[in-house]
DNA sequence: CTGAAAGCGCTTACAG
DNA sequence: CTGAAAGCGCTTACAG
């Protein structure tokens, strides 16, 4: 059934090391002797157990990846983008999903992550704590971070901070002032998060307009149906309304848009939009949006990885990606007479 | 920095083997000798590596995925079902993103997954041919499918020719005559599939009602946007223009949904739509679905596997999943005015 | 250019 | 109840 690389050399007629040699690639051996050990090998189905072969080489041609959802937009691209550049490299990839408090959090960190079995590991997105860190690091093997910088841990990010400013920026310039933002449910506990990074995006450019006063944070959970629901309770009180609102990702963008146009609010006309991400949905839904390739990011990260583990210099602290804004038509300038009041 | 257990042996006073048994819970091993083990091998932060036991066990403690898509509803929510169950039981998981038409398709059945890596493989909506079957069954290793029964494959799946039955009755139910089907891109090119199952439900349901005449069926990808192009282009004929869609699957339903309102119908007063799946959005749209478990699915086929893994029988070829229609407001009775020229 | 030998980290008969 | 020995499938110095 399973074959073994003796089998491969009884039929090439060579010795075990011989026929490793002519598989691997590894070391000198006569080109006739190559042919006849790969006919062999095709021959009887062969192909190498890496996990044999780790254990004198040390790699494990597998890598780990850690996240926190796999059924949101972001990190289902991320997963992609980071599967595709494993494949072409002949690495595998296991997956371990940890919802935020999930229980099995530490038995990942101490117990799978510690079996040996990765050459590096991926982490996007789950925050890890100091001691958590401190755990990888033990690892002893190279680490890439996507999604958010983390210390001591080299990260492929965008500059969130820069996005959600720019974002916000793009109303103000419409001529917006009330602009609420919905943030990320986690932007309270966790300043150093992804929403917690926007929100602070936010504020910086609604402070520097001068608009302190007119800013407002409510919080979503970073996806459509959170969106809806946060939405669909911030602008239900007509007497109290923005006229624009950003929010912290596209999905509770879009979910917001849905919620208004419900309550009889046209989007751009009563009430524009912003979002950050880039969205698969996000052109359909005509949303103006911060775009980020978080696909590209998967794949530049773990090139970079397995670049390093081949013996290339560690990725920098913070590998800032690119991200750019798309307008489109979910913003539009503040109408003379919406405007009037404020002006 | 990391530790075999020939140091905790050392650290324990005892031999590899007692070692090895103490940690294994395999053999008998004193009490004391027992505590002191484990003592030493936590005190060093000892984790055995299942790479080198699965060389003299013959068990990988991993096991192999291979699905078409990630970042779609289905598939991310059977994902996380798989991985939970595994991660339960001590197994690592393995994932293969196979894009329909891949260029990596052969590459993974005979290199990756011929790598000796797994205790078992799940493969989920690919749809392989007679030949990749064959490909999986070589590998020795117990299988088990996901959404679709393939032959020669215990599969987890639901009565999709039923449920599409089912929903397009309802339809009827409701005195819709001129109902369009949105199917699945690939339902002209496999009958097979779980596009061409739904078809058939469809004009089965059609057929049985006498209502051959007014069938009529567009196909979509199977995506919000894909529902949305699809339907915008279906519905754009306001001479001809069906009273309610069955769409092959919730994304494609909430895409039409959307891309009619823009078109200025109401949903359900001018049409009515029933999806296949119980989306994670179908409850905020109002979506009638009939709705199934794919993240229970994921979890159960997992756990069939591993049962098998550990000498349970075989779960039988084909072990239908539960799928229940769901009524929501998408779906109403065709008013007496729309109806009149049909009765 | 090739082969015999050692050894990676583990587990499991086999003795005792 | 415990240890010495063999061996899982591979690769890699080391001789030749």
């Amino acid at each position: 059934m399973s074959s073994a690389i003796a089998d491969v050399a009884a039929r090439a007629g060579v010795s075990k090391a011989t026929a490793s040699r002519a598989l691997s690639g590894n070391g000198y051996v006569a080109e006739a002797t190559r042919v006849r050990v790969i006919a062999a090998a095709r021959e009887i189905g062969y192909v190498a157990s890496p996990n044999a072969a780790s254990l004198v080489t040390g790699q494990t041609k597998n890598i780990g990846v850690v996240m926190p959802f796999i059924n949101r937009w972001f990190f289902g691209e991320v997963l992609e983008g980071i599967e595709q550049a494993l494949l072409d490299r002949g690495y595998d990839m296991t997956l371990y999903n940890l919802h935020p408090g999930s229980a099995d959090r530490q038995r990942v960190f101490e117990f799978f992550l510690a079996r040996k079995r990765f050459d590096g590991i991926v982490v996007i997105g789950i925050e890890p704590t100091r001691v958590e860190v401190e755990q990888l690091v033990r690892l002893g093997v190279p680490l890439v971070g996507i999604g958010g910088p983390v210390n001591g841990i080299p990260s492929f990010t965008m500059d969130d901070t820069g996005a959600a400013r720019r974002a916000t920026e793009q109303l103000i310039g419409l001529g917006h002032r009330k602009i609420m933002h919905i943030a990320g449910e986690d932007a309270d506990v966790l300043s150093d998060s992804v929403a917690g990074r926007r929100r602070a995006g936010y504020l910086d450019a609604m402070r520097a307009a001068g608009l302190e006063a007119e800013s407002r944070t409510e919080l979503a959970i970073m996806s459509l149906p959170g969106g809806y629901d946060a939405g669909a309770q911030a602008l239900s009180d007509a007497t109290n309304r923005p006229t624009a609102v950003f929010a912290a990702c596209d999905e509770i963008a879009i979910g917001t848009m849905i919620a208004a146009r419900r309550l009889g609010l046209r989007v751009p006309g009563d009430l524009s939009i912003v979002g950050v991400d880039g969205h698969e949905y996000a052109e359909m839904f005509s949303l103006t949006t911060v775009e980020q390739q978080p696909r590209q990011q998967g794949h530049d990260a773990v090139t970079a990885l397995l670049n390093h583990i081949a013996g290339d210099p560690s990725p920098p602290a913070v590998v800032d990606v690119s991200a750019r804004l798309v307008v489109r038509a979910s913003t539009a300038a503040l109408t003379a007479v919406a405007a009037a009041p404020l002006s």
